[in-house]
DNA sequence: TCGCGCACCGCAAACGTTTGCGTTACGCAA
DNA sequence: TTGCGTAACGCAAACGTTTGCGGTGCGCGA
């Protein structure tokens, strides 16, 4: 049934060199020849061989890309870039999950290397695989972070999100929008996204000369439930704060609930702005304002990095992709804060609209 | 860098056959001779070459995953399903998006076959192919349907949801709540699964004895914004629906927004149910009520089979899993149905429940 | 007409495995 | 001690390509 490269020189009674010659297009065959050998092996319905293709030229046209969860939201776009760009450039994507596994990470590792893929993709940090591993710098050629940083010194590439810029804009608009008192909700506090998002809110209010602007900061887990609880412990406060940023938005749907719950109206009562731009906040009661990443640039990127270093070219410096904040009803406006405009207008839109 | 069986050979100075044997536990080997192998191996940091093994065996460990978009919430987890079972038989995925387009859906097929990967599983429909394609007969020792239907006569196998059972369980839901005019709306009302959903809606209606309420039926695109124009239209009838089933969340989406619009209260001034239970609906001001589907199961199911069948099996019947019922608040309950009970008490509980 | 050069094509090695078969050597019974 | 059976190991072919190198034939200029 599958027709080999033999078979066809057989038919053809030439040489297999001369048929693989005809078939990829090389110098070294004639025209009339390359006519017949082509039209034989359509009629015979001749299908490379990519393994052995493989095993003589020593790479295999295939990208591995590890995710800790495809089911979450964030990495099925990222996956999405990477395929297109991976598939555009004649390369096929491996999909892994680790199920934020320490252990399967560790076997994705060993499966990709032994599969002998020409790169893989890492949306999962690396720390978990420990120093006792193989050095990383003969990785750094065929390596590259997606979405994650590279661990120090690793001298491994990687395109991620600008935390800190997306933290930055989430201050301003905020601060713009009459807010005086901003309370900060996040998964765990070690987590360098978190820290990284907390760091560019405090830059944007340092900047506007509103240090003190900072309420509560609180972290438990990345979830709803967590959302929830921690943001019924920060209203409860004495000194609760009138807006809420949440470090990604399945907290911040927790923060809504208990908002809700506790009578506050989401943009006139409490501001509130999420991250990561999950469809669920586009219909919440009222819909949340987030910060968007662009994950599918994130992978198309790093896919088209990933090729470029398995075909030989030197790598270049990480690339630093930038976030953009989507406007809801959620972060409104503080209905107590002094007109920002000398006719006392606060003209702000409450539709839908993308800042930068 | 990459030590291969032949310097093994010759650290230990005797023959590729007997490190081969030994690395991979057959017979023919002494058990001192296999410890000093494996030593070595570990030692020097032995990776075995998949493509090579591939090449002399035949077959490479690999499955094929085709469907038309992973970012659409529905494929992720059948994804994630899939992987989890091939990685535990020790195949790897290979995944492929189409786009929805036919011509990427022949190209991911002619990837797929020319990396001679040990089966497919296609999570998008074969129409698309034509029928000029290659004979399907010799395909289906290799392929398997996941979550859509096999091309009739075909001989493909298929594990997909039962659609039927789903417009089943709507349909005796909203009935039990007191709805009695259910109105339908749809994406492409030429798409097998609207149909079935409608069809199951029908046969429930008709097994308690009311066929009548079934209420007008619609269709247009499986989008949120459709959703919205299709219940506009349906709200403005003189013989309006009490009760709308969506056969999809996105559609479900629309319908609660146009709903909000026209001033009416979901669970009380209109039923409302949808279809796949995707995350979003469980955050609108009241939650909908959705059928949810075992994607996850799907994926398992359908990679199970496959490697069954790549390793020898015979091809087992078509699996059909079963959906079940998320019930929230906005199927309610109709406040002017009579009372179903003799005490006249409607005692529906509104928390999140599943049924089945 | 002769000779040179180049386009065209074939030969064969190589990639890293697996595996059937042949050979060796060892242990044990006679 | 001799014979035989079997466990242990080596040889070499094979999987389907790619590719460097060598060989043949042709066309062209002199």
């Amino acid at each position: 049934m599958a027709a080999t490269l033999v078979e066809i020189a057989r038919l053809a009674r030439v040489s297999v060199a001369t048929v693989s010659r005809a078939l990829n297009g090389q110098p070294g065959v004639g025209p009339k020849m390359r006519k017949r050998i082509q039209a034989l092996a359509a009629q015979v319905d001749y299908t490379p061989h990519a393994n052995a293709r493989a095993l003589v030229t020593g790479r295999i046209p295939f990208l591995g890309l590890v995710v800790p969860d495809i089911t979450n939201p964030f990495f099925p776009s990222l996956a999405r870039g990477a395929e297109e760009e991976a598939f555009a450039r004649g390369y096929s994507l491996l999909l892994l999950n680790t199920n934020w596994s320490p252990t399967r990470l560790r076997q994705a590792f060993d499966l990709l290397t032994s599969r002998r893929v020409a790169g893989l993709m890492m949306s999962v940090s690396l720390e978990g695989l420990g120093d006792d591993h193989r050095d990383w710098s003969d990785l750094a050629r065929t390596v590259v972070m997606a979405g994650v940083p590279a661990p120090v010194g690793s001298g491994i590439g990687a395109v991620d999100v600008d935390d800190l810029e997306g933290g930055r804009l989430v201050g301003r608009h905020l601060l713009e929008r009459g807010w005086r008192r901003i309370g900060f909700v996040a998964g765990s506090a070690a987590d360098r996204s978190a820290r990284d998002r907390l760091a560019g809110l405090q830059e944007a209010l340092a900047e506007a000369g509103r240090p003190g602007a900072l309420g509560a900061t609180s972290a438990g887990e990345w979830s709803e439930a967590s959302g929830y609880d921690q943001a019924r412990r920060l209203l409860a406060r004495r000194s609760r704060p009138d807006a809420i940023f949440a470090a990604n938005d399945l907290l911040a749907l927790g923060v809504a609930r208990a908002a809700a719950e506790a009578g506050m109206a989401l943009g006139t009562d409490l501001g509130l702005v999420g991250y990561d731009d999950i469809d669920s906040v586009r219909w919440t009661a009222v819909p949340i304002t987030s910060v968007s990443q662009p994950e599918f640039d994130v992978g198309r990127e790093a896919a088209r990095r990933l090729v470029a270093l398995a075909e030989g070219a030197v790598a270049e410096p990480d690339a630093r992709l930038e976030p953009c904040l989507v406007v809801r009803a959620s972060s409104g406006a503080n209905p107590h804060a002094r007109p920002a405009t000398a006719d006392g207008a606060l003209a702000f839109q409450t539709s839908t609209e993308t800042v930068r």
